[in-house]
DNA sequence: GTGAAAGCGCTAACAA
DNA sequence: TTGTTAGCGCTTTCAC
């Protein structure tokens, strides 16, 4: 009975509401086919002999008609939707992200659900429901800590296919079973670091985001501790400021104003080295005349500003094209049992921002 | 005779898979109710006893039951999903803006679906095509020219909800019947200007990105006319950037070494105005000493940046909210024919990097 | 190469 | 208050 009852609707809709309701059904009654054709024409299209096809295609442009993907993926039991989460879009890098993630993954015919953690381990629970609820067939994610995190133990539980990005799988300590796309967070920091002391600097103070929300920025500041403890020089206590965004120019001012006065800062991330950039100048310091401000990123931000930031770049989009693409063989294919940690080349920019100590 | 070939499987997906492949009819066997009292319990909990409610309850914890929002959504024939199409999420405005979009669909039961056009029209018809594939109740939109777009002809044709983020729908001219929310381009940009002229500059350049891909970057520039016209002051050819984040300092180059060079800068967008705050240093002009900056976005970025950005803030978060908020209002009920174009307002920042000419 | 029919997981009449 | 039943639009055996 199906077919016909649409059939009778088919008129009004073609006219008021091209492509809205028209059913697959409705298609194969004009094309005077059978269900089965006109769906083996979009979907095995081999199968079907070429005149047939035609006559297919021809009814559907003539209704307008336009797969209603639900039905299908219902069917199918599987969406072709990939969830992503990420901490937040305001942090250029994960904009950047994101153009990666969009291209690979639309070129491969899957959709995106996005959702956004704001570093916090409860939303990203929340979130992470939420997306399974859709029937994601895999997730994309960034999460909070990677080696403590509830919502990584529960999808590991459910074994839903996921790959992190930005968080880096270390061999040593629980979920290396996992699978992340990052660079080498604690290595690329420490030569950034290096590069710092190969300019001279001996005092070297960092600036964080809070280390509870980051895993990276635990991971880099230990890459600061390893060139420094190299270098036999001091580690100075982190600066951990709340916000990756505030102007915190109260610690920044306490920090120079110490008789042994850092004349480099490490900032975790390029947003926060902006903003520590500016909070220096407020307090009367040039950069990098007087202090040198390395950041950790590569936003495109950085290179836009005068002079442009010095940083430890990661390859953002790549990032997210990477990760798509090894969350789309694990879709696929064999999903090899015992995980993997993919890092991807950084590079050090030494830009405007970095110079010989005064 | 589906409820029991499943129930013979959760012994094994309770186990391995928690949650995967456990249907509400499973549910419903387990609690010992049919298949429409579990599923009322979820979705009409006031139509079903509460000790009934209890175990079913009970039995989906136990099984870890998560609802198939695909069958849900295939019965309903609405997606609760709503599609969003922003031209790229690289400019910080639309990364704001998303805060606000989510934010608000969450906290309403709506999922989204992002998708980026780059402020190609041709890949706004294939993205919009790709989401109504995907059944999306409605969407929320920035195109390239509200005015002259295929695709919102296309969607209204359709009669497809949507609503205009950034977009400012002008009472003239076709495509009146839509719905918009942003501030007043030409207004607030006028003002802007009018700051500017305040401030005792003359001579003031617009540096825009390019035309066609911006109706607002034309209202804006339509806005520095007003301005300027009504000072009697000579209006100059924009110069327009083919990127928004592209350093163009040979452009500037050119302006700044006229003889009745400017000593204002108006930039439709922060990012562009970032820019060109850079290429003034590399030629050796100082802002604002030598030459002032006016931004037009209000991005976090520019209260970041020392001196501080001056700009014409939008309330970007709050678009994306508001936006959000009439779709679901056009979703929910009257949907009135007539459109509207909801203006919210504009701030004026004029901060450190415009000051009066030297 | 094509058709008939079952059913993906869920909701909403309609009955009881 | 609860159960029975008929689909939502699509894909896919299994026949022919």
């Amino acid at each position: 009975m199906p077919p016909h009852r649409r059939a009778a609707l088919s008129p009004r809709l073609a006219s008021a509401d091209p492509g809205h309701g028209v059913t697959l059904a409705d298609v194969a009654l004009a094309a005077k086919v059978s269900l089965a054709t006109a769906s083996r024409v979009f979907s095995h299209p081999q199968l079907v002999r070429e005149a047939t096809a035609q006559r297919v295609h021809d009814a559907a442009r003539r209704l307008s008609f336009r797969p209603n993907l639900l039905g299908a993926k219902l069917r199918a039991q599987q969406t072709r939707i990939i969830g992503v989460m990420l901490p937040t879009l305001d942090n250029a890098v994960f904009a950047e992200c994101w153009r990666g993630i969009e291209e690979a993954s639309l070129a491969a015919g899957y959709s995106l659900m996005l959702v956004t953690s704001n570093y916090d381990p409860a939303r990203e629970r929340e979130r992470v429901e939420y997306l399974l609820r859709h029937r994601v067939d895999g997730l994309l994610l960034t999460v909070a800590n990677a080696a403590d995190s509830i919502v990584l133990d529960q999808l590991d539980r459910e074994s839903v296919p996921y790959v992190l990005a930005y968080n880096q799988i270390t061999a040593e300590g629980a979920g290396n079973h996992r699978y992340s796309v990052s660079v080498d967070n604690r290595v690329s920091a420490c030569e950034g670091v290096n590069a710092l002391i190969a300019a001279g600097h001996r005092r070297i103070a960092v600036v964080s985001g809070a280390f509870m929300a980051s895993d990276r920025a635990r991971q880099r500041f230990a890459g600061y501790e390893d060139a420094m403890r190299a270098h036999g020089l001091p580690v100075l206590d982190a600066v951990n400021l709340p916000s990756h965004t505030a102007s915190n120019t109260a610690q920044i001012r306490a920090l120079v104003a110490q008789d042994d006065a850092p004349t480099a800062f490490f900032c975790t991330n390029d947003l926060l080295a902006i903003g520590v950039i500016s909070d220096l100048k407020r307090l009367g310091l040039r950069v990098p005349q007087d202090v040198s401000v390395l950041g950790y990123d590569g936003i495109a931000l950085g290179a836009l500003v005068e002079p442009p930031l010095a940083t430890v770049a990661q390859p953002n989009a790549d990032i997210g094209t990477q990760a798509i693409a090894q969350l789309l063989a694990r879709l696929a294919g064999a999903p090899s049992p015992q995980g993997h940690a993919t890092l991807l080349p950084h590079a050090l920019r030494i830009d405007g921002t970095v110079r010989p100590p005064p």
